[in-house]
RNA sequence: GCCGAAGUGGUGGAAUUGGUAGACACGCUGGACUCAAAAUCCAGUGCUAGCAAUAGUGUGCGGGUUCGAGUCCCGCCUUCGGUACCA
C-alpha cells in the first residue's frame, strides 16, 4: 500500500516537473533573449557563406564602403562602429532592394604606434598587429556586420604591398603632360629630349633651365637621372621637410597640426632633407575640378578646396641691379604695383647668397641662423611677430624704373608661389606691418572712400598715384595689368596653389619598402615588376639607425642584396597603402594584378563612402589624385573613387572634473583620480577627472562627501579622504551634507581618460541588435554626439515588445487571418518612412518609426502574417539577428537578409476623412475632421461653424480664408 | 582673422517643399500587478497662471518678409570643426 502511494507520488512529481519545464519553456520562448539567438547566427551566417558574394551577377552592383581602421591595441570603442553600423544598414538595405552589393571590411596595418611599441617592448610590428587584428575582428563579428570576409585587405601583407609598389613604379615611370592633361610614361619624354631637347615639352616639372638634344646627350646617367626626377609624379628631391625628431621620421603636411605631429603631438621642424615625393600638385586642376561631380557635402568639399587654395594671379620678372638673374614674383594684385616699395624673399630662396651685399652679409647669416632655429610652432604662435633683414640688393621697378630695395623675411614662404613677392605696405597687412617695422615708403595706391566697411582683403576701390592706372576700378585695373604684364613680357598670368607635393619617404621600418635600389653613381634604379613583393627584413631592434635614417639601414644583408646596388632605405608613408585599397576589394586575391580589369570595369567606383571628417584633406586628396593616375593610365573607368560620401560625427565621451581637487604637496597638474597613488592626499584645487563618477552624482552634478566615498572605493582606491572639513573647501548643501560641484565636458574617447566604452560589453548586456540600434537612434549620423547608454532601455524595450508581437502564454502564435485596413496603413506608413529615411541617411528616424510601428501594433494586438513578414523583412537591416530568429519561425527556409524588400502600397494610406487644424490669425484654436471629399468652401463653412473659432471670429470681419487642402486652416480676421 | 556646421523641454532628439513646434525615446510624477522587488502595463509631463475648461507665452538674441516663420531675408551672440603669414 505505502509503496503504491509512493509509486502514485513520483509520478505525480513526475507530471508536475514537466508541465513546470513546459511552462518555463514557453514562458522562456515568449520573451527575447539576445544571447540564445546571436551566437548560432553568427555561426550560421559563416557557415552558410551569406554575405560572400560574386564579381558576376545580373544585378546592378552597388558597393558601400567603410573608411578601414587601423588596428590599434586599444581595441575598438563604441565610436568606431558609428559608421560601420551605418554603411552595413545601407548595405543590407540594397542588397533586399536586389543589388548586388559589394560591402568589404580590411585593416590600414602600417603605422607608427606599433613601431613606437615595437621600440619599447621589442615586440615585432608584424606580431603585435596580429594580434590587434584578431581582437578587432572579434569585436566587429560581434556586431553581426555583413562584411564579405573573403575580400579582407591587410596593406602590411605583402601579396598587398606588392601592389602598392607597383602602382608607386607606376608613378615613378610617367610625367604628366600638359597638352593631353594626362600622365604619359617617362619614355615618351626621354625620346623627346633625344630629339629636340627640353623643347617643346608642355609638361608638370620642376626643372628650371632648358636644355638642347645634344646637352642631353652629353649628360652623364647621373645628370639625365637628375634631370629626370623634375619630371617624375615619383621623385626624389632635396626639400624642406616636416622634421620630427621625437618619431625621428619626416611627417606629410596632413600629418602636422598646428606645429606638432598629429601623432603624439611632437615639435616639428623643417629640415633639408633628400626625400622622395609625390608630385600630386599636377593634378590640382582635376581635383578642384572634379569635386563638382561629386555627391559630397559642402563642408568637406570647402575643405578640399581650401587645400588646394587655388589664386588667380600674375608671375613678374624684376630686374636685379647689378645682377643677370631676374627676380621672379608671384601676386594676385597687379594693380598694386605703384605701391610696390620692396621685395621679400623667403629665407630660404635661392637667390639670397647670391644677391647679398659684403656689407648685409654678416646681418643675413644672423638672420638665416635664427630663422632656421625655429620651430614650425614657434613660426606660428608669434605669427603677428615680423622679423626681417635687408639684403642690401635693389631691383628696379618695371615701371617707375626706381631702384627698391630687396629683404628677406619669414612671412614670405619658400614653397609658396615663387618664394618672392612684391610688398605693397599701403594694400597688405603684413607688408604694412613689415614696412612700419623697418621704416620702408608705403605709397597709397587704393582709394577705398567710396567703398566704407571694406578692408585691405576687399579687391575693391579705385586705382591712385599709378600713372596709367588711375581711376580704374580694382577688378578692371587687375584685368588690365594683366594684359600689361604679358605685352610688356615682364610676366604673364598665372594660376598657383597652396597644395604641395607630399613627402613621400618615411625613416621607419613599419612601412612598404620601394622598390628602388641606388647604384655607385647614386642613380635610382627601379626593380623590375618581377622582383615584387620586396619585402621587409626580419629585424630585432626598432631604433631609428643613426642620421636620421630607418632602421632598414642597419640591415646590411637586406640593403645590399642586389650586387653593387644599395637599397632604398625609407619606407613609404601611412597613406600609401591606404590611397588604393577601395580597388584590392574588388579583386582581393589577385596574384597577378592590382586587380583585373574585369572586376574593375563591374564595380567602377564606390558608391557610398563612409568615414570620418579627419581624412578630410589627407587620405582623400591622395586616394583621388592615385585614381586619377590610374584612369590616364587606362586601369580604372571612372575619374573620381567616391561618388557619395558621409562623414559619420565622432562619439565622444563625458569627462567629470572635479575643479578644485588637487593632490596635497600642492601639485596643481591635470591629473586622472585613477593615476593618483593611494597613498596621496587631495585637496580641493585644481580640476582632477573623476572617471566614472557619473552614477555617484545628483541632478546637479553634485557629489556629496558620503557619495565621494563610496566613489573612491569602487574605483579601488583608499585615499584618506577629505575628512577635515574646516580644511578643505566642502559646501553645504540644504540637509548640512557636504559636497562639491563636478564639471561635466565632453571630450574624445581615449585610453588615458579611462573614458573608452568597449561595445563588447554593451552586446554582452543588450545584444548586437540593441547596440546598432541604440547607436543609430543616438541622433543624426553626421553629429558628435557624447556616449550614454541613458537612452538604451528605450531600445531595449522596443525590440522586447517587438518579439512580444510573436508570441502569446502559449508560445509562438501568428494569424494568417486577413489584415484590416487600419492594420495594412500602419505597416505601409512604416515601409514609406524608413524607406525614405534610408534613403537620405536618417537612422535615427527609421527607429522611431519602428517604434511608432510595433506601439500601434501591440495596440491593436495584431500578429498577422501579413503584417509581421514585411515588417520583419523592413527590420532586418538594422536588427539583422532577432529578425532573422523570427523569419525562420515563420518557417522559412532561406535567410531573411536575402528576402526581396516590401513594396509601398500607396492604397491603404488613402483616407476618407481629414483632420484639419483651424488657425484664427495663425493661432491654433480647434481642430475638425471632415470627410476628404470635400470642396474648399465646405471646409471653409464648417471651419467657421465651430464653437471654439466663432469664438474670436463673431463680431468681426473675417478677411481671408485660406485652406491648404490636407494641412490646415487658417482664418484671417481683423480686430 | 577667414571658411564651414550648428544653437529647439530636465536630457538625446523630431518637424523632408514656409502650414498643428516638441514625434520617438530617456528621465520624472502618480496608479495597477506583487508579501516585496524587478519586469510589465496604464495615465500625466515645455514654461507661467488656474480646481478646471482655458488663457498667455515659447525654437540663441534684435529686426524684417508672410494669412502663417524652428524653417526665408538682414544684423548680432555663442558653441563646435577646418585653416592659418598662401602674396
Amino acid at each position: 500500500m505505502g509503496q503504491l502511494i509512493i509509486k502514485y507520488h513520483i509520478k505525480y512529481l513526475i507530471l508536475r516537473q514537466v508541465s513546470i519545464n513546459l511552462y518555463y519553456k514557453i514562458k522562456f520562448l515568449m520573451h527575447y533573449h539576445p544571447e540564445n539567438i546571436e551566437p548560432k547566427w553568427r555561426q550560421k551566417w559563416v557557415d552558410e557563406s551569406l554575405y560572400k558574394i560574386s564579381n558576376e551577377s545580373v544585378k546592378p552592383k552597388y558597393y558601400v564602403l567603410d573608411m578601414f581602421p587601423y588596428p590599434s591595441g586599444a581595441g575598438l570603442h563604441v565610436g568606431h562602429p558609428l559608421g560601420y553600423i551605418a554603411s552595413d544598414i545601407f548595405a543590407r538595405y540594397k542588397r533586399l532592394k536586389g543589388f548586388n552589393v559589394l560591402h568589404p571590411m580590411g585593416y590600414d596595418a602600417f603605422g607608427l604606434p606599433a613601431e613606437q611599441y615595437a621600440i619599447q617592448t621589442g615586440v615585432h610590428p608584424a606580431v603585435s598587429t596580429d594580434e590587434n587584428i584578431k581582437r578587432y575582428r572579434e569585436q566587429l563579428d560581434n556586431i553581426g556586420f555583413s562584411f564579405d570576409w573573403s575580400r579582407e585587405v591587410k596593406t602590411s601583407d605583402p601579396s598587398y604591398y606588392k601592389w602598392t609598389q607597383w602602382i608607386f613604379l607606376q608613378l615613378y615611370h610617367h610625367y604628366y603632360d600638359l597638352s593631353e592633361n594626362k600622365a604619359k610614361p617617362i619614355k615618351e619624354l626621354i625620346s623627346s629630349f633625344e630629339k629636340f631637347g627640353s623643347a617643346y615639352i608642355r609638361s608638370y616639372h620642376s626643372h628650371d633651365s632648358d636644355f638642347t638634344a645634344n646637352e642631353w646627350a652629353e649628360m652623364s646617367p647621373k645628370q639625365k637621372d637628375d634631370t629626370l626626377m623634375n619630371y617624375r609624379l615619383a621623385y626624389r628631391k632635396t626639400g624642406y621637410v616636416n622634421w620630427c625628431e621625437a618619431l625621428g621620421t619626416v611627417l606629410a603636411n596632413d600629418e602636422v597640426k598646428d606645429g606638432l605631429s598629429e601623432r603624439g603631438g611632437h615639435p616639428v621642424e623643417k629640415k633639408a632633407m633628400m626625400q622622395w615625393s609625390l608630385r600630386i600638385t599636377a593634378y590640382a586642376e582635376r581635383l578642384l575640378q572634379d569635386l563638382d561631380t561629386l555627391e559630397w557635402s559642402d563642408a568637406l568639399k570647402s575643405m578640399q578646396k581650401n587645400w588646394i587654395g587655388r589664386s588667380e594671379g600674375a608671375q613678374m620678372f624684376f630686374e636685379i641691379v647689378g645682377h643677370e638673374e631676374k627676380l621672379e614674383i608671384f601676386t594676385t594684385r597687379p594693380d598694386t604695383i605703384f605701391g610696390a616699395t620692396y621685395l621679400v624673399l623667403a629665407p630660404e630662396h635661392d637667390l639670397v647668397k647670391k644677391i647679398t651685399t659684403i656689407e648685409q652679409n654678416e646681418n643675413v647669416e644672423a638672420y638665416l641662423e635664427y630663422v632656421s632655429s625655429r620651430s614650425e610652432i614657434d613660426r606660428m604662435s608669434e605669427v603677428k611677430e615680423v622679423s626681417g633683414v635687408f639684403t642690401g640688393a635693389y631691383a628696379k621697378h618695371p615701371f617707375t624704373d626706381n631702384e627698391i630695395p630687396i629683404w628677406l623675411g619669414e612671412y614670405v614662404l619658400k614653397d609658396y608661389g615663387t618664394g618672392a613677392i612684391m610688398a605693397v605696405p599701403s594694400d597688405d597687412e603684413r607688408d604694412q606691418l613689415f614696412a612700419k617695422k623697418f621704416g620702408l615708403d608705403i605709397i597709397d595706391v587704393v582709394d577705398k572712400s567710396e567703398y566704407p566697411g571694406s578692408t585691405m582683403h576687399d579687391k575693391t576701390g579705385k586705382i591712385i598715384n599709378s600713372d596709367f592706372l588711375n581711376g580704374m576700378e580694382v577688378m578692371n585695373a587687375i584685368q588690365y595689368m594683366f594684359e600689361q604684364i604679358e605685352k610688356t613680357g615682364i610676366g604673364a598670368k598665372k594660376v598657383n596653389y597652396k597644395l604641395r607635393d607630399a613627402n613621400y619617404s618615411r625613416q621607419r621600418y613599419w612601412g612598404e619598402p620601394f622598390p628602388i635600389a641606388y647604384n655607385k653613381e647614386g642613380v635610382a634604379q627601379p626593380l623590375s615588376v618581377d622582383k615584387l613583393p620586396l619585402t621587409l627584413p626580419e629585424l630585432e631592434n626598432f631604433q631609428p639607425a643613426s642620421g636620421g635614417k630607418s632602421p632598414l639601414a642597419r640591415a646590411d644583408d637586406w640593403v645590399g642584396q642586389i650586387p653593387d646596388m644599395t637599397l632604398e632605405t625609407d619606407t613609404m608613408p601611412g597613406f600609401a597603402g591606404s590611397s588604393w585599397y577601395f580597388l584590392r576589394y574588388m579583386d582581393a586575391s589577385n596574384e597577378n594584378e592590382f586587380a583585373s580589369k574585369k572586376a574593375i570595369d563591374y564595380w567602377q567606383d564606390v558608391d557610398l563612402y563612409v568615414g570620418g571628417t579627419e581624412h578630410a584633406v589627407g587620405h582623400l586628396m591622395y586616394s583621388r589624385t592615385w585614381h586619377k593616375f590610374l584612369y590616364d593610365l587606362g586601369l580604372v573607368p571612372t575619374i573620381e573613387p567616391f561618388k557619395k560620401l558621409v562623414n559619420q560625427g565622432m562619439i565622444t565621451a563625458y569627462g567629470y572634473y572635479a575643479e578644485n581637487l588637487k593632490f596635497d604637496d600642492g601639485n596643481t597638474l591635470i591629473g586622472n583620480i585613477k593615476d593618483i597613488k593611494s597613498d596621496h592626499n587631495i585637496h580641493v584645487g585644481s580640476p582632477i577627472r573623476l572617471a566614472y563618477i557619473n552614477e555617484h552624482l545628483d541632478s546637479q552634478n553634485r557629489v556629496t562627501k558620503s557619495k565621494f566615498s563610496e566613489y573612491i572605493e569602487s574605483i579601488g582606491k583608499h585615499f584618506n579622504v577629505l575628512n577635515d572639513t574646516t580644511k578643505y573647501y566642502w559646501a553645504k548643501d540644504d540637509n548640512g551634507e557636504d559636497y562639491f560641484t563636478v564639471n561635466i565636458i565632453q571630450e574624445k574617447m581615449s585610453k588615458s581618460k579611462y573614458n573608452v566604452q568597449n561595445p563588447d560589453e554593451i552586446v554582452t548586456k543588450y545584444g548586437a541588435d540593441c547596440f546598432r540600434m541604440y547607436e543609430m537612434f543616438l541622433g543624426p549620423i553626421e553629429q558628435s554626439k557624447p556616449w550614454d547608454t541613458k537612452g538604451i532601455d528605450g531600445v531595449n524595450r522596443f525590440l522586447r515588445k517587438y518579439w512580444s508581437l510573436y508570441f502569446s502564454e502559449k508560445g509562438w502564435e501568428v494569424s494568417d487571418e486577413a489584415p484590416t485596413a487600419e492594420e495594412n496603413k500602419i505597416l505601409h506608413t512604416s515601409i514609406r518612412k524608413v524607406t525614405d529615411d534610408i534613403e537620405r541617411f536618417s537612422f535615427n528616424t527609421c527607429i522611431s518609426a519602428f517604434m511608432v510601428c510595433v506601439n500601434e501594433l501591440k495596440r491593436l494586438e495584431c500578429n498577422k502574417r501579413q503584417i509581421l513578414e514585411p515588417l520583419t523583412i523592413l527590420l532586418a537591416p538594422f536588427a539583422p539577428f532577432i529578425t532573422e530568429e523570427l523569419w525562420e519561425m515563420f518557417g522559412n527556409k532561406t535567410s531573411v537578409h536575402s528576402a526581396d524588400y516590401p513594396v509601398f502600397l500607396e492604397k491603404y494610406l488613402i483616407q476618407d476623412t481629414v483632420e484639419y487644424p483651424v488657425c484664427v490669425n495663425g493661432k491654433k484654436r480647434d481642430t475638425v475632421e471632415v470627410s476628404a471629399q470635400l470642396s474648399q468652401a465646405e471646409i471653409q463653412a464648417i471651419a467657421l461653424s465651430l464653437d471654439n473659432v466663432k469664438k474670436y471670429v463673431e463680431g468681426k470681419d473675417v478677411q481671408k480664408v485660406i485652406v491648404v487642402p490636407g494641412r490646415m486652416i487658417n482664418l484671417v480676421i481683423k480686430e
